[in-house]
DNA sequence: TTTATACAATACTCTCCAGTATGCCAAAAG
DNA sequence: CTTTTGGCATACTGGAGAGTATTGTATAAA
């Protein structure tokens, strides 16, 4: 059995992901793909026994990435308010900056209401991003005896709008500016049931 | 000048927008546009120069569709709350239910990242509802001296909050259910300060 | 009636790309 | 050392679809 380089499957899917996160999965053929990654099509057809298993591979990839990068976010801090604000300073920075990955997403979002299987990996890399929301949030409660009434609802709720601010970056790019990321993260936390902690200027706050 | 069919270039782009609705900019070719507007090829390129001049066309009809019937949303009502409440069902009902709607908004953000044109629509677009949403708020606050001290900065965040819902029904369709319509109105009119109209089960609110 | 023109259909080209068939090579098994 | 086998490259096929060239036809103007 022999295993000359390491882990093809895997340079692929990441060359993948590079490729489809610049220009969708429509725009880039296996050969670009296979190229980017090294190779030639023949072994990506090795590995893979279509272009949508690649699209799979690429998604898985994406996931897993952003697991560590959001767990090493995290590590590092004990105290739970500081864990959240991490994740969401973190988050909120990706989203308004990297456009690559707006674009990634935004092309699973449309496949995926054509295809179950990538519509099944979103639902369940969602779950994940949610239950890690959910755990900070619960963290912060159990321990100030403050925050939202219904957690899940709550991390529902500003996961939609972060998702929503993500989309927004795309053809506003002028809500990219450092002031603008903060005040994006108050109001999540705001959302979150933590006004307190952001600034006292806030769009939940009353008039009267 | 000879006009016998009445406005073909209209019933393309109608055309247009309901297969690109279904599958996708990609996977739908010139020539199912155009049997599907009962022509033939040969006249989509008398009428537009190119693929991607559908494309712009589906995309203006689709926003002229929704500002008309969000209008006939408002139109019979007077009372400021009754105005936004009626928008904001329509729009979350519409998000909800609607995947043809889903399907298209997603590749428009997809494409959006790629092409400057279509950018350009979805800012024009995105810019006419704001102002809408701003209007109907403005109008509460001018009434009952409540909402957000930011009215642009807490419909942005709205807006931001129902593109992010309209994400996740299409890989959690529970939450299309009817009671989860309400439950979104509920959030959304939180994030405009308008929590006291809603139900006092608000994930907004503080435990203590 | 004739001519010009806008509009539409038919038929074609040309390119791109997913997928396949085959061959080569290196390492492990015997 | 030979044979087998897994990993990768080269070369090819077939189809789909964007765009074009040509022809036909109905209407408006002359």
């Amino acid at each position: 059995m022999p295993t000359r380089a390491p882990h093809v499957p895997s340079k692929l899917a990441e060359a993948a992901f590079e490729l489809f996160a610049e220009q969708g999965f429509a725009r880039v053929s296996l050969d670009a793909i296979a190229s980017n990654a090294g190779v030639t099509k023949g072994s990506v057809y090795h590995h893979y026994s279509s272009k949508r298993e690649v699209v799979l591979a690429s998604c898985r990839f994406y996931y897993r990435k952003w697991q560590q990068t959001t767990q090493r976010q995290i590590a590092p801090l004990t105290d739970p308010m500081d864990r959240l604000i991490a994740v969401l300073r973190f988050s909120v920075k990706t989203c308004l900056i990297d456009e690559r990955n707006r674009m990634f997403t935004a092309e699973i979002m449309a496949l995926s209401l054509l295809d179950k299987d990538v519509q099944c990996g979103w639902a369940q890399f969602y779950d994940s991003a949610r239950e890690t929301y959910v755990g900070l949030v619960d963290a912060i409660k159990f321990e100030t005896q403050m925050g939202p009434v219904d957690t899940r609802r709550a991390v529902d709720l500003m996961l939609a709008a972060m998702e929503g601010i993500k989309q927004r970056a795309s053809f506003e790019p002028e809500i990219s500016a450092p002031e603008a990321q903060e005040r994006c993260i108050e109001d999540l936390l705001g959302i979150l049931g933590f006004s307190h902690v952001a600034s006292a200027h806030n769009p939940c706050s009353l008039i009267s």
